[in-house]
DNA sequence: ATCTCGACTTGACGCTGTCAAGCGATTCGG
DNA sequence: CCGAATCGCTTGACAGCGTCAAGTCGAGAT
């Protein structure tokens, strides 16, 4: 092996290659062997750490969903640091954040492909999720609105599903085929969504 | 082989099998040579009608496309026939669709795994899509409001994520664990912004 | 009668995930 | 201070996978 090997470095290796297969190849192509090679490993590495391949990708995933929350949690401080609206700014962190890291953003929901019990990864996700709903309490006010829960389910829905769309090249093929229109597509709709949200908030 | 072949019926054999497949094991798990051996032919076969596995796989969505829309058809019917919110109805049976075959609706828009430029995929889609564009822009009146299309596309993105997010078995994590609670809950939340955006529509 | 063509089959290739076994260095108990 | 155990990782094997090239064989056209 060419590459100076600091203690425990091996796991990082594979973990950094596994990130960036994923990003050039797409999840369903990341493959023990090819990560492997990548790190300059031997092709049973990845397993010796991870397990299997569910337990190398949940691994990618976790930090994927660590790096979901600091970007809401960004968003959310931007917005009120500058006095924007906070649901709003949060619907579009997600959508961004779906958008700039496609590969990433459909591993961590992909079920299938995880194992969906790993405990860091299902903190990692409530972590994601607790900034949604935190927002939505807030807009629905201190009056414990009982929708509030509610429409911060709905609110994730509407964010996560304009990712998933823009995803699977739907929201392209209704926006004159163009990847980017479909993009600004989905933030536009962020937009309009948020509005109506506000608009029924305050009745 | 043993079973009577009325003639180029091994294809149809083929797509039954497949559906079997990926009703029993998931999209991620259907495999060429499993549906080969399930249809009782030649592991090559597959490959010789459908090209190869996108191809077999984009031939079963295309199904499913069909079937959705004849779903959501059938729930615009029977809303109109009793008076009820058609919109809300459509999103009813977007939901119930996808909860009622999760792994077809995952596959279905599975970009990665299809042939995304297939022209009867392409068509199918539309014709799915085309349900619910028409139900926003009646809500919205005869007065060609011009956010009825953006409105359309944020109740398709809201049940598109909810459905997706019960697949992905987050929702069930919201809610007591429980999947059936989760396709309740999703159902719920369908209800909840039908009424929102209903409330909107009629200012 | 031959030619062709479609519907398959057969056999091979390289890639995959997983598992059992091995190996060298480090750590630790006696 | 020495043997044993543990850790980090490799080696080698296995079966299953998708795909491709070549072959078989019957039916329909010329």
């Amino acid at each position: 092996m060419e590459q100076i090997s600091p203690a425990g470095s091996a796991r990082d290796a594979l973990l950094r290659a596994a990130n960036e297969e994923l990003i050039e190849k797409g999840h369903a192509a990341v493959s023990l062997r090819a990560v492997a090679r990548r790190a300059g490993v031997s092709h049973a590495a990845p397993a010796h750490f991870f397990g299997d391949r569910a337990g190398m990708l949940t691994a990618v995933a976790t930090e994927g969903f660590a790096a979901l929350s600091r970007a809401l949690e960004d968003a959310a401080r931007h917005a009120t640091d500058s006095g924007r609206p906070v649901l709003e700014a949060l619907g579009r962190g997600y959508v961004d954040f779906g958008l700039e890291h496609p590969a990433l953003m459909e591993l961590m929901f992909r079920r299938s492909e995880l194992n969906p019990d790993d405990a860091g990864l299902i903190e990692a996700q409530r972590s994601a999720l607790g900034c949604i709903r935190a927002a939505v309490a807030d807009l629905a006010g201190a009056d414990a609105d009982p929708d509030a829960e509610e429409w911060s389910l709905v609110s994730w829905a509407v964010v996560h599903g304009l990712v998933s769309l823009v995803h699977e090249g739907v929201l392209a093929r209704v926006s004159e085929n163009d990847p980017d229109a479909a993009a600004d597509l989905a933030r536009r709709l962020v937009a309009v969504y948020g509005e109506g949200l506000a608009s029924i908030a305050r009745r």
